[in-house]
DNA sequence: GTCAATAATCTTGTATACAAAAATAGTCTT
DNA sequence: AAGACTATTTTTGTATACAAGATTATTGAC
């Protein structure tokens, strides 16, 4: 009965929309749904709506929502801009970082480098997490970390397919020490080419990994 | 009966909270303004959620929509976003910017010019924001753009304001020429540098101009 | 058999009705 | 008189009912 009844679908059509149980095209019928999960219409519709901002579902009017998955191309732009903001955040935290944070950012590559030695790709990805989403909160401007934080999110998905690319992760932990070293000396410039590579280099993987894909299945 | 009576609903609210019928920190009832607006209250409240995703209202469960306002330091942050999002968008733009793309913005910088000279304010205001628009376009991401028109757009009663200020038009001109001389010589951070200062300095005069009223009010 | 027009059905958008949680007012106790 | 507890009243969240546009099926003409 509380607001959050909204709240857990749209997380649970979130996962099936993730997991590929609702793929791209498909309406999402409004009656169904609600049968399903055992609710009015009311709380459903408001579900949608919730997913059609962040950019899951298209809403068309007097027609339904329906599943709208990134393509390539737009995946690609918005890995660009993940890379761009994340640059952003990296200058800026360059000059406002605090030594707490950094230590922070040590403890967090520790713990990175010790998931992959113990090959625990879970604890390494959340690890990673919280590497990239101190340094959001050091860039000293909360709306950028809000901002930051959001597209980060949306990106999960895709970002930890491509986790299990065969020396990704070795890759990745060499990047995150440039990325330290560049706020620890304060230079804003490298801190900011050093995070948009390591994140644009996600991107580009993602691409790759695509077309590979797609080739095989052809 | 569209859909769209919420999206009138939601502009109809946004115009009165930022003319000032609304100020922060108020509730907005939903019966009251169900009957203002001569609708039920299933719109009404889907305009408040509209509301809430772009910022402007914050729902709190079982408690209601209140109005909120960025105060100085979040539109000062905000500024800030924009300055930067601007510069990527330049710094994208340089490499791949068309001539026709050029042609427009030189126009649009011309009727700016002309704007300025024949004292029509309103007209300025319209071509700077088809000039920024530009821009954004010409960054080759759609995606950006689409991200770098909904921060512009939410800055825009903001920006309004510090338009008034004397000799802000000249020099905001003088800056239009730089920005499409860099793109127009294909220098990414030229034109990134002199994007993120011509927004910055936005940013900047509103906060001094929130500093100056503030200290009149003492 | 194909296409078009129209009727039936389905689905969304909106209104109203109801339930539960907050807010408020009032009463009782100390 | 102050505070706490309870009853009343608002107000939100949800369910259901209804209206209108969209979709599909059916029928008729060519």
């Amino acid at each position: 009965m509380e607001q959050r009844r909204a709240d857990i679908i749209a997380e649970a059509l979130e996962e099936r929309i993730f997991d590929g149980t609702f793929s791209d095209g498909d309406r999402l019928d409004e009656v169904r749904l609600s049968e399903q999960f055992g609710v009015s219409r009311t709380p459903l519709r408001e579900a949608l709506q919730r997913l059609a901002r962040s950019g899951l579902v298209e809403l068309i009017p007097r027609r339904g929502a329906f599943v709208r998955q990134p393509g390539p191309v737009e995946l690609m732009e918005m890995f660009e801009v993940m890379a761009e903001i994340e640059a952003v955040c990296g200058r800026l935290a360059a000059l406002r970082i605090s030594d707490a944070a950094l230590q922070e950012l040590h403890d967090a590559n520790a713990k990175c480098q010790a998931a992959i030695d113990a090959l625990e790709p879970d604890t390494y990805y959340i690890e990673n997490e919280r590497f990239h989403h101190i340094i959001y909160q050091q860039s000293g401007n909360s709306f950028l970390a809000s901002e930051a934080g959001a597209l980060h999110r949306r990106l999960k998905p895709f970002r930890r397919q491509q986790l299990r690319l065969r020396g990704r992760m070795d890759q990745s932990m060499a990047e995150h020490r440039i990325i330290v070293e560049a706020l620890e000396n304060g230079q804003p410039e490298a801190a900011a080419d050093a995070l948009r590579g390591h994140v644009a280099i996600q991107g580009e993987k993602f691409h790759s990994l695509m077309a590979a894909l797609k080739s095989a299945a052809e």
